[in-house]
DNA sequence: TGCATTTGACCATA
DNA sequence: TATGGTCAAATGCA
């Protein structure tokens, strides 16, 4: 795909070219490194830089795919109808391009991957949070429902054209449930966990380790993860997963069990847990906790959350 | 002051 | 035309 970067004489895919080029390198450098048998300092800061050319090269993906071309043909359109300077027809070629994108939005929408959960909160009712950083756009009433929907899409929307968007709407018969319908999946490659000693609540990062492993235990009995629109064969991604590094898959952390059907399964966070987080955070954003207790606990960085990951191929 | 949320209006679709 | 989805100005909050 050939995706012209602005006038500047560069395209997209030499980007992920030289991107990957220096991924490469680094990891030739660190295997150099390994040796000599490097101190604990330089294999971090050699893992944080391999990590950040993996982002830069999925963000440069992602900056190729069908926003960032709607965007380009948006803004070549409107040029096209003003051959006129900017300066006279911003205002025409401004909405111009709103329009153009609002329309490739509707397309879009309909060719997006669209997968529904049902999430329950006991002891809480105050939403829901996955992992990932979201913007709230809009709220509505719908017929029939005695809730309102909200509609979320990815805070890093604009900054890294992460099309991934949500709806979060309170179930009618179960009010300590929300079906949440996501479109789209992330390429932003969010991280959201808190850097020891960077926010992370003294109380939590104080405990003793024999404490974190009972609040594992619970956590583990007591998470359930109820989604739908699953096919038979997608079993092995109704779960959460936890990868260190992005490309690397999904892997099972051992303290999920999914109660899982062939279409659907659930998740249910506990009032403990409830309590807990919103003892130490902000409201809806226990999951930030979650991968805090489980890297303290031992468990492998989880610092990514790819959604594709966990709900795959799963059209309605 | 910057960022997130709210809310009324607008638009597309069935 | 009713309804769902999105936008964007207004508002609130840290």
């Amino acid at each position: 795909m050939e995706a012209a970067a602005g006038g500047g004489g560069w395209d997209l895919n030499s980007l992920v070219a030289v991107l990957t080029q220096g991924e490469a390198q680094l990891r030739q450098l660190c295997e150099c490194m390994a040796a000599r048998s490097p101190a604990e300092q330089e294999k971090q800061l050699v893992l944080r830089a391999q990590s950040c050319f993996q982002t830069a090269i999925c963000m440069a993906k992602a900056a190729d795919s069908d926003l960032f071309q709607a965007a380009a043909a948006a803004a070549a359109a409107a040029a096209a109808a003003s051959p006129r300077s900017n300066s006279g027809c911003s205002a025409n070629s401004e909405r111009a391009l709103k329009e153009q994108q609002r329309k490739e939005m509707c397309k879009k929408r309909k060719t997006l991957r669209k997968w529904t959960s049902r999430v329950r909160v006991l002891g809480s009712s105050n939403g829901h949070d996955d992992g990932f950083n979201w913007r709230k756009y809009g709220k509505k009433d719908i017929l029939g429902a005695k809730y309102p929907r909200a509609y979320f899409r990815c805070t890093f929307r604009n900054a890294a054209g992460c099309p991934a968007m949500k709806q979060v709407q309170r179930s009618d018969d179960d009010p300590f449930a929300i079906d949440v319908t996501y479109r789209g999946d992330h390429t932003c490659l969010q991280s959201k966990r808190p850097q020891p000693g960077a926010g992370a609540p003294p109380a939590l990062s104080s405990e003793p380790a024999e404490q974190k492993q009972q609040l594992l235990h619970s956590l583990q009995t007591s998470l359930k993860v109820e989604t739908e629109g699953f096919s038979s064969d997608d079993q092995n991604h109704n779960c959460f997963s936890f990868s260190s590094t992005p490309a690397s898959g999904g892997v099972s952390p051992p303290f999920v069990s999914p109660t899982t059907t062939p279409e659907s399964s659930s998740f249910w966070l506990s009032s403990d847990f409830g309590d807990l987080f919103s003892a130490v955070t902000p409201a809806n954003d226990y999951s930030s906790y979650t991968d805090f207790i489980l890297d303290s606990a031992g468990f492998a960085a989880a610092s990514l959350f790819d959604a594709s990951a966990f709900f795959h191929d799963s059209e309605i």
